[in-house]
DNA sequence: GGCTAGTTTAAACGATCGTTTCAAACAAAC
DNA sequence: GTTTGTTTGAAACGATCGTTTAAACTAGCC
């Protein structure tokens, strides 16, 4: 990885963050990045392919991260079911701790940029999203299905579908949300708030649960 | 209203689900309409003003619809807080009803249109957000808390960002993450998809809620 | 030094974008 | 039938997009 692959890297987070995919340009990527303009297709191919490498190079160790942190919840139980609650908490928390960041040194922008341009309905987003996210979705919802046993397959599906969604859901639109009330909510201590979610997802799943499947008693 | 600008404002609404809004085009939306380039900019002024004008159009009715339920429920209980479940299902059923439309006839596509394009981070859209969601937005919040009454005000705050992020985050990729799970899940009875969501969110609120505030026991 | 492989540069490519122009076509009112 | 104001039509505007080209530069190696 030479230098300028770097910066362009680095340039591109902060572009596609604050434009979303369609609405970044190439200029304006290598202008921050203060490089030529017929670098990036020359280093990463094309657009396309540069957003590919910046997704891949930023979240596969992320979700190796929840990976190897739920296997080792697992191991250490010896087969008894992860509680739901952290199943959770490894799911979230890696994401939003590089979000909710401290004070004296910026957010990583990455997470914005990619929550962002996922939004953004092109193919490119549905083949990537597969590409990196599928292992993390199955593994996970066997371990929530594991974790709740009470629960039938279909319900869980759709638990997780909510659960991901409101993720996503969180980091596109949190700071936009935010200004409708007047004062600033992500001041707070930051361990809160990523608790507070990790409960609101852990409640909302299990009080479906409770709640029992629906489509049997209407 | 026009003949020519209902048909320009429906087939902006399929280009700009399909595309959000830097990826539509003038010229895809008037070709699908069968009318002139022209008419876009004469009868709406500008793209983002035909994006604003569909905003209206579609969500004003939505948003009267909610604040006119809630009202109702409320006058129906002397003063009496409206609980919460049902607080949340007026929120989110005007939606979410119009997306889970019946199979005979197609789904109108501006629900998943303004979904997408809020995701894009325009400065348009915060305004938008801001003129359309203001007022809904600090209604919900009052009865929210009216519902709860144990609860801390900045903790209701971020429960109901919680809870719009995820109806928005729902919205924008729940097609999408469907195709992990491999099997349909939309094509699940409608009714239950959206009693299922309602009790997601009142669970996970109420759940948070009954955790009580994080920063006084940390 | 000369050669090679890798990298950077400035300029241009074709395509598409949102918008504007202005004359022709139209409608309704007198 | 003429006039007046509104709506369309084809064409063009300037700008910007992602990408490509070919020449210039920069090591490292014989």
């Amino acid at each position: 990885m030479t230098e300028t692959q770097i910066k362009i890297l680095e340039a591109a987070e902060v572009e596609f963050a604050d434009n979303g995919f369609n609405g970044a340009s190439i200029r304006n990527i290598t202008q921050r990045a203060g490089v030529n303009i017929a670098s990036i297709n020359y280093h990463f191919g094309s657009k396309e392919s540069l957003f590919r490498e910046m997704f891949h190079f930023r979240f596969d160790p992320i979700n190796e991260i929840r990976l190897s942190r739920l296997r080792e919840e697992q191991e250490l139980r010896n087969g008894a079911p992860v509680p739901l609650e952290l199943v959770i908490r490894i799911l979230v928390a890696p994401v939003f701790e590089l979000l909710l960041s401290e004070a004296d040194h910026p957010p990583p922008r990455f997470v914005l940029a990619i929550a962002r341009c996922l939004s953004e309905p092109l193919e490119l987003f549905t083949r990537l999203g597969g590409e990196v996210f599928q292992e993390v979705y199955e593994t996970f919802f066997a371990a929530i299905r594991d974790a709740l046993p009470q629960a039938d397959v279909p319900q869980v599906r759709l638990q997780l579908n909510f659960a991901i969604s409101s993720m996503v859901g969180m980091l596109t639109h949190f700071s936009r949300i935010e200004q409708f009330a007047g004062e600033p909510l992500f001041r707070r201590q930051k361990d809160e708030i990523l608790q507070q979610f990790i409960t609101f997802i852990t409640s909302g799943i299990s009080g479906c649960v409770a709640a029992g499947p629906q489509h049997e008693e209407r």
